[in-house]
RNA sequence: GGCGGCAUAGCCAAGCGGUAAGGCACGGGUCUGCAACACCCUUACCACCGGUUCGAUUCCGGUUGCCGCCUCCA
């Protein structure tokens, strides 16, 4: 089977072919490193963690780029505010991102490249942009002449006269037309600024993702992804600036994820709604809100409210227990049973299941299905007398594969050796011999109470941190 | 005005031509000394109106209701 992808540029399902067989070059938009990042930017950063991961596991090579623009109108706003200086208000807030990101599950890119590490490149091709006669200046600025590019529009599937129609972009005398972007803009006195052919400046918004990607990926690119909101104008653009510059594709597959909603509203400044990683990790269980966000397809919009990320805890929760119940049975004589092939049949059929899943435009939905599906035929399997350990670790190395490609390992079992609570289970084990329940249950309570809850089973009694 | 998305059980969410996956919550059983975990059972006129089809939740047209982009917001 092939991975089936939906592609912006063509709004169908297309079949996935890399340039190079084996590998596949992406790049993700990053943020703006002007504040902590919410869990808007949060979804960009898991779906296409989550991409990635089942491309790897499918056997590609993944080269995946991702970058941080520090430098924009709004840093040099923040770091005003706050009177701090441009590079170690990003800086702060880069670290700050890697903490976030890697909470909820995300590895690190192959590249994190930063505007400010590319400005002579930027210059270059902006150079090359205005030799080819896609861009002027003006004052210092530079622009780009959208009307010179023939395929302005392909991305957001607009043609450049309605959006000239709907554009509510201000009278500027500057540009020649409305719909041209700034490349280069000249610097504001006592603003960070680069020297360059136009004065000093710095660059615009979307000339650096075409330059990083050209500079770190080459000029075609395999998946191009990010935000919903950035198909128009930021993609759009990236396209007529990369094109335009090199004659080639900029990008065979544009992928883009839908929104994130609070409460059921746009989560926006002017209603205060914007909820911080930073703060709702302390709040929530990172790995849930992971788990939450890819219970939804990533192209359709997630509502998060309290009680929703409840039951996806809930539901977590769910397969966690199969899992540890899993792995404490191992941990008991391993009995022969019959029947055992059968049931390793039943789990490879679920993989396949989830790589169906997968392959159907990264469905995170429909497999995290598949994992409640194995941890049923789990449950079900521990109810059997005799257990086969073969069956038990093929259970648990499916669990660990499928949740490790949703990025969400399991917590290791290495804290389930506990004197203490082993001695406790053993009173309360001869209590319950000696039918002296009053002793068992205050045992339990008193367990309870630390945290840590008791679950009797015909095997024995297993205990787990609630 | 232009482009696009969505409407499926109490809630969330897949499916997208052959009479509806999964999860959460609820109810009834089983297991248990009691619990917990778990298992079993039960629960859907797929927004509305037309059309195409042997057959539509799934395709086409229309209606209604939400929502997004067209503003350097992921």
């Amino acid at each position: 089977m092939s991975i089936q992808l939906y592609n912006t540029l063509t709004r169908k399902k297309e079949r996935f072919v890399p340039l190079e067989e084996g590998k596949v070059k992406m790049y993700v938009c990053g943020p703006t490193v002007y504040n902590y990042i919410h869990i808007g930017n949060a979804r960009p950063v898991i779906a296409f963690d989550t991409v990635r991961r089942y491309l790897e596991y499918r056997g590609y090579e993944v080269n995946y780029v991702s970058n941080f623009t520090d430098v924009d109108d709004k840093i040099i706003k923040a770091a005003n505010d706050l009177n701090e200086e441009v590079g170690e208000l990003t800086e702060r807030f880069i670290q700050a991102y890697f903490e976030d990101v890697h909470a909820l599950g995300c590895e690190k890119a192959t590249a994190h490249p930063r505007v400010t590490e590319h400005i002579e490149d930027i210059v270059k091709f902006i150079r090359l942009l205005i030799e080819k006669g896609y861009a002027y200046e003006t004052n210092g600025d530079v622009y780009y002449r959208t009307r010179e590019f023939d395929g302005y529009g392909k991305l957001s599937h607009q043609s450049i006269d309605e959006l000239k129609v709907g554009a509510r972009i201000e009278e500027n005398v500057i540009k020649s037309d409305p719909l041209d972007f700034a490349l280069w803009k000249t610097a504001k006195e006592g603003e960070v600024s680069w020297d360059s052919p136009w004065g000093k400046g710095r660059p615009g918004w979307h000339i650096e993702c075409s330059v990083m990607a050209r500079e770190l990926l080459g000029d075609t690119i395999d998946i191009h992804a990010g935000g919903q909101d950035l198909t128009f104008p930021h993609h759009e653009n990236e396209i007529a600036q990369s094109e335009a510059a090199t004659g080639k594709t900029f990008a065979n597959y544009w992928m883009h994820n839908g929104y994130i909603n609070i409460d059921n509203e746009k989560m926006s400044k002017s209603l205060g709604n914007f909820v911080l990683v930073h703060d709702i990790r302390k709040q929530i269980n990172p790995k849930v809100l992971r788990f939450f966000m890819l219970s939804v397809h990533y192209r359709h919009p997630v509502n998060f409210a309290q009680e929703l990320v409840e039951s996806a805890a809930n539901g977590l929760e769910r397969i966690q227990t199969a899992y540890n119940n899993l792995q404490h049975r191992l941990t008991l004589s391993a009995d022969l049973a019959e029947d055992s092939q059968q049931w390793i049949t039943g789990i490879d059929e679920q993989i396949t299941a989830f790589e169906t899943a997968m392959d159907d435009d990264f469905n995170t939905a429909n497999a995290i299905a598949v994992v409640f599906e194995l941890s049923k035929q789990a449950n079900i399997y521990l109810l059997e007398k005799n257990t086969d350990s073969c069956v038990l670790q093929r259970f648990i190395e499916a669990f660990d594969l499928l949740m490790g490609v949703l990025g969400l390992p399991f917590e290791t079992a290495a804290e389930l050796v506990d004197d203490e609570v082993d001695s406790l289970i053993q009173e309360r084990l001869e209590a319950r011999k000696n039918r002296d329940f009053s002793r068992a249950d205050e045992i339990r309570d008193e367990l309870k109470a630390k945290g840590i809850v008791l679950e009797d089973t015909a095997q024995g009694t297993r205990w787990k941190r609630g």
